[in-house]
DNA sequence: CCTTGTCAAGAGCGGCGCTCTTGTTTCTTG
DNA sequence: CAAGAAACAAGAGCGCCGCTCTTGACAAGG
């Protein structure tokens, strides 16, 4: 919502040479209600069809307008694309922040696996959505500044979970396997940023449990274990529990 | 190069009711020639500007013949597309299966982490036919039968490495995890198929690692480390060293 | 020789992203 | 309150795209 109205205000910047003063006036509300419609739309196309199917003028046609006339409200196709992408990343990071503030009485490591089936369970039920933000990006398409901030939201949830498991002794820190000089930098900076106090070996096993989610959630969603693994959800649930074990005992 | 011959051959019969009888004419060579050709080309658009943008027209432009005319040699963009998805999974099935023969007397694990990095190289040398494979699939697009020989051939080469390894005690089983019916069933016929005498345990920490290696190239090659990991080849080999162990000792 | 089958080429269909121009509506300001 | 400025929808048009249908050239087999 907030990244909406900072789009639109820098698309007006760039319209108008000069921004007049007021903003309630009645044309405002019809631009922000167009500019959600014109989304609206845009959303279902792309759950109906896929990103690049997504079509200006088949959007423009369902709200009822005229294809240039959606560039008053989306500079380009890519700038709509922008706000989709941005949307999904907080839809699944929303989901992801209930998921764990429900659980958060519960143990570090059902936490984890709650967060992780939270974030399956939207990328089911949005599939091209999911599609967009953590499958191959749209080429020569390249991700702006303003999407990086709701693309952190789930990793935020996870680190935060890791530096409350090493707090509450829930994770142990076990062996830190040698690394070089280079990675240790890359974790203390993590560390200083988002993860106090969170030992190298556990950021090293923090990572490799999220690359297990996006991974299987890929390898199915992508057709992957098609004829191999029938019972997705066994499955996965499975994977993440043996995931978990591992990165709060390192073992 | 078997399964382009495969498919020209299918679609000779596509187009022609009777195959006139010889094979070695004149004709026949020139087209062999041409179908490469607009291949070699095709790929080329296709690093350069990504599948969504590989567009049947600029090919031929290049090939010097008019757009019509390539329908002879691909009833479709569609078919073009999965030749290229299936060299590609030919090439990255290659490669692994050449790096684990050339470190064939070597230790399961050492094996292992060659053939990952082996098909991480490949996919940071070809980005754009990776994301064909291991991205998201191209909308609307199905992947035909013919593909999926080509894709199990990476998949083929870990299987057979787990098998070794359980045979050789290399890979210990360890405490084999409460699964439902369901995939041990899924389980049984994986072994039956592909891993003989590998154990449910064992199966499912392979997958846990295969899943490891996608999702880590995944994030890495679809930016969702920017700014976070600097140092991509070191982190790669230390995640990848680190689900070895966890492959084979099961801790 | 002449039929037959393969081929490149052209024209054309509808759709695409995007731009430029043209009036009209809406709001602000003198 | 009226005049000017800003924002707007709409239309026409550009050069692409994938794909189809038809036409005429050309080589091989009878």
């Amino acid at each position: 919502m907030f990244l909406v109205t900072a789009l639109e205000m820098r698309h007006n910047v760039g319209m108008a040479t000069t921004v007049p003063n007021a903003s309630r006036t009645a044309r405002d509300r019809a631009r922000v209600e167009l500019t959600d419609e014109i989304k609206a739309v845009a959303r279902r196309h792309l759950a109906d069809h896929g990103s690049a199917a997504l079509s200006l003028r088949a959007v423009a046609r369902e709200v009822g307008m005229v294809s240039s006339a959606v560039y008053r409200y989306f500079p380009s196709r890519d700038e709509l694309l922008t706000a989709l992408i941005i949307d999904a990343y907080d839809a699944v990071g929303e989901r992801a922040e209930a998921a764990d503030s429900a659980s958060r009485d519960r143990a570090v490591d059902a936490r984890w696996l709650k967060v992780c089936e939270a974030v399956r369970a939207w990328a089911l039920a949005n599939p091209h959505e999911y599609a967009l933000i953590y499958g191959s990006p749209v080429p020569g398409y390249a991700a702006p500044q303003a999407t990086i901030g709701p693309a952190s939201r789930v990793p935020w949830v996870l680190l935060r979970l890791l530096t409350d498991g090493v707090a509450s002794d829930e994770i142990v820190a076990g062996e830190t396997p040698a690394m070089s000089r280079t990675i240790r930098s890359d974790f203390a900076q993590l560390r200083r940023t988002a993860a106090p106090a969170v030992p190298d070996a556990v950021l090293s096993r923090g990572l490799a449990a999220w690359s297990q989610v996006l991974g299987n959630i890929n390898l199915e969603m992508f057709g992957h274990l098609h004829n191999v693994i029938h019972d997705y959800d066994a499955f996965f649930t499975l994977q993440m529990r043996r995931a978990c074990e591992f990165l709060v005992r390192g073992a």
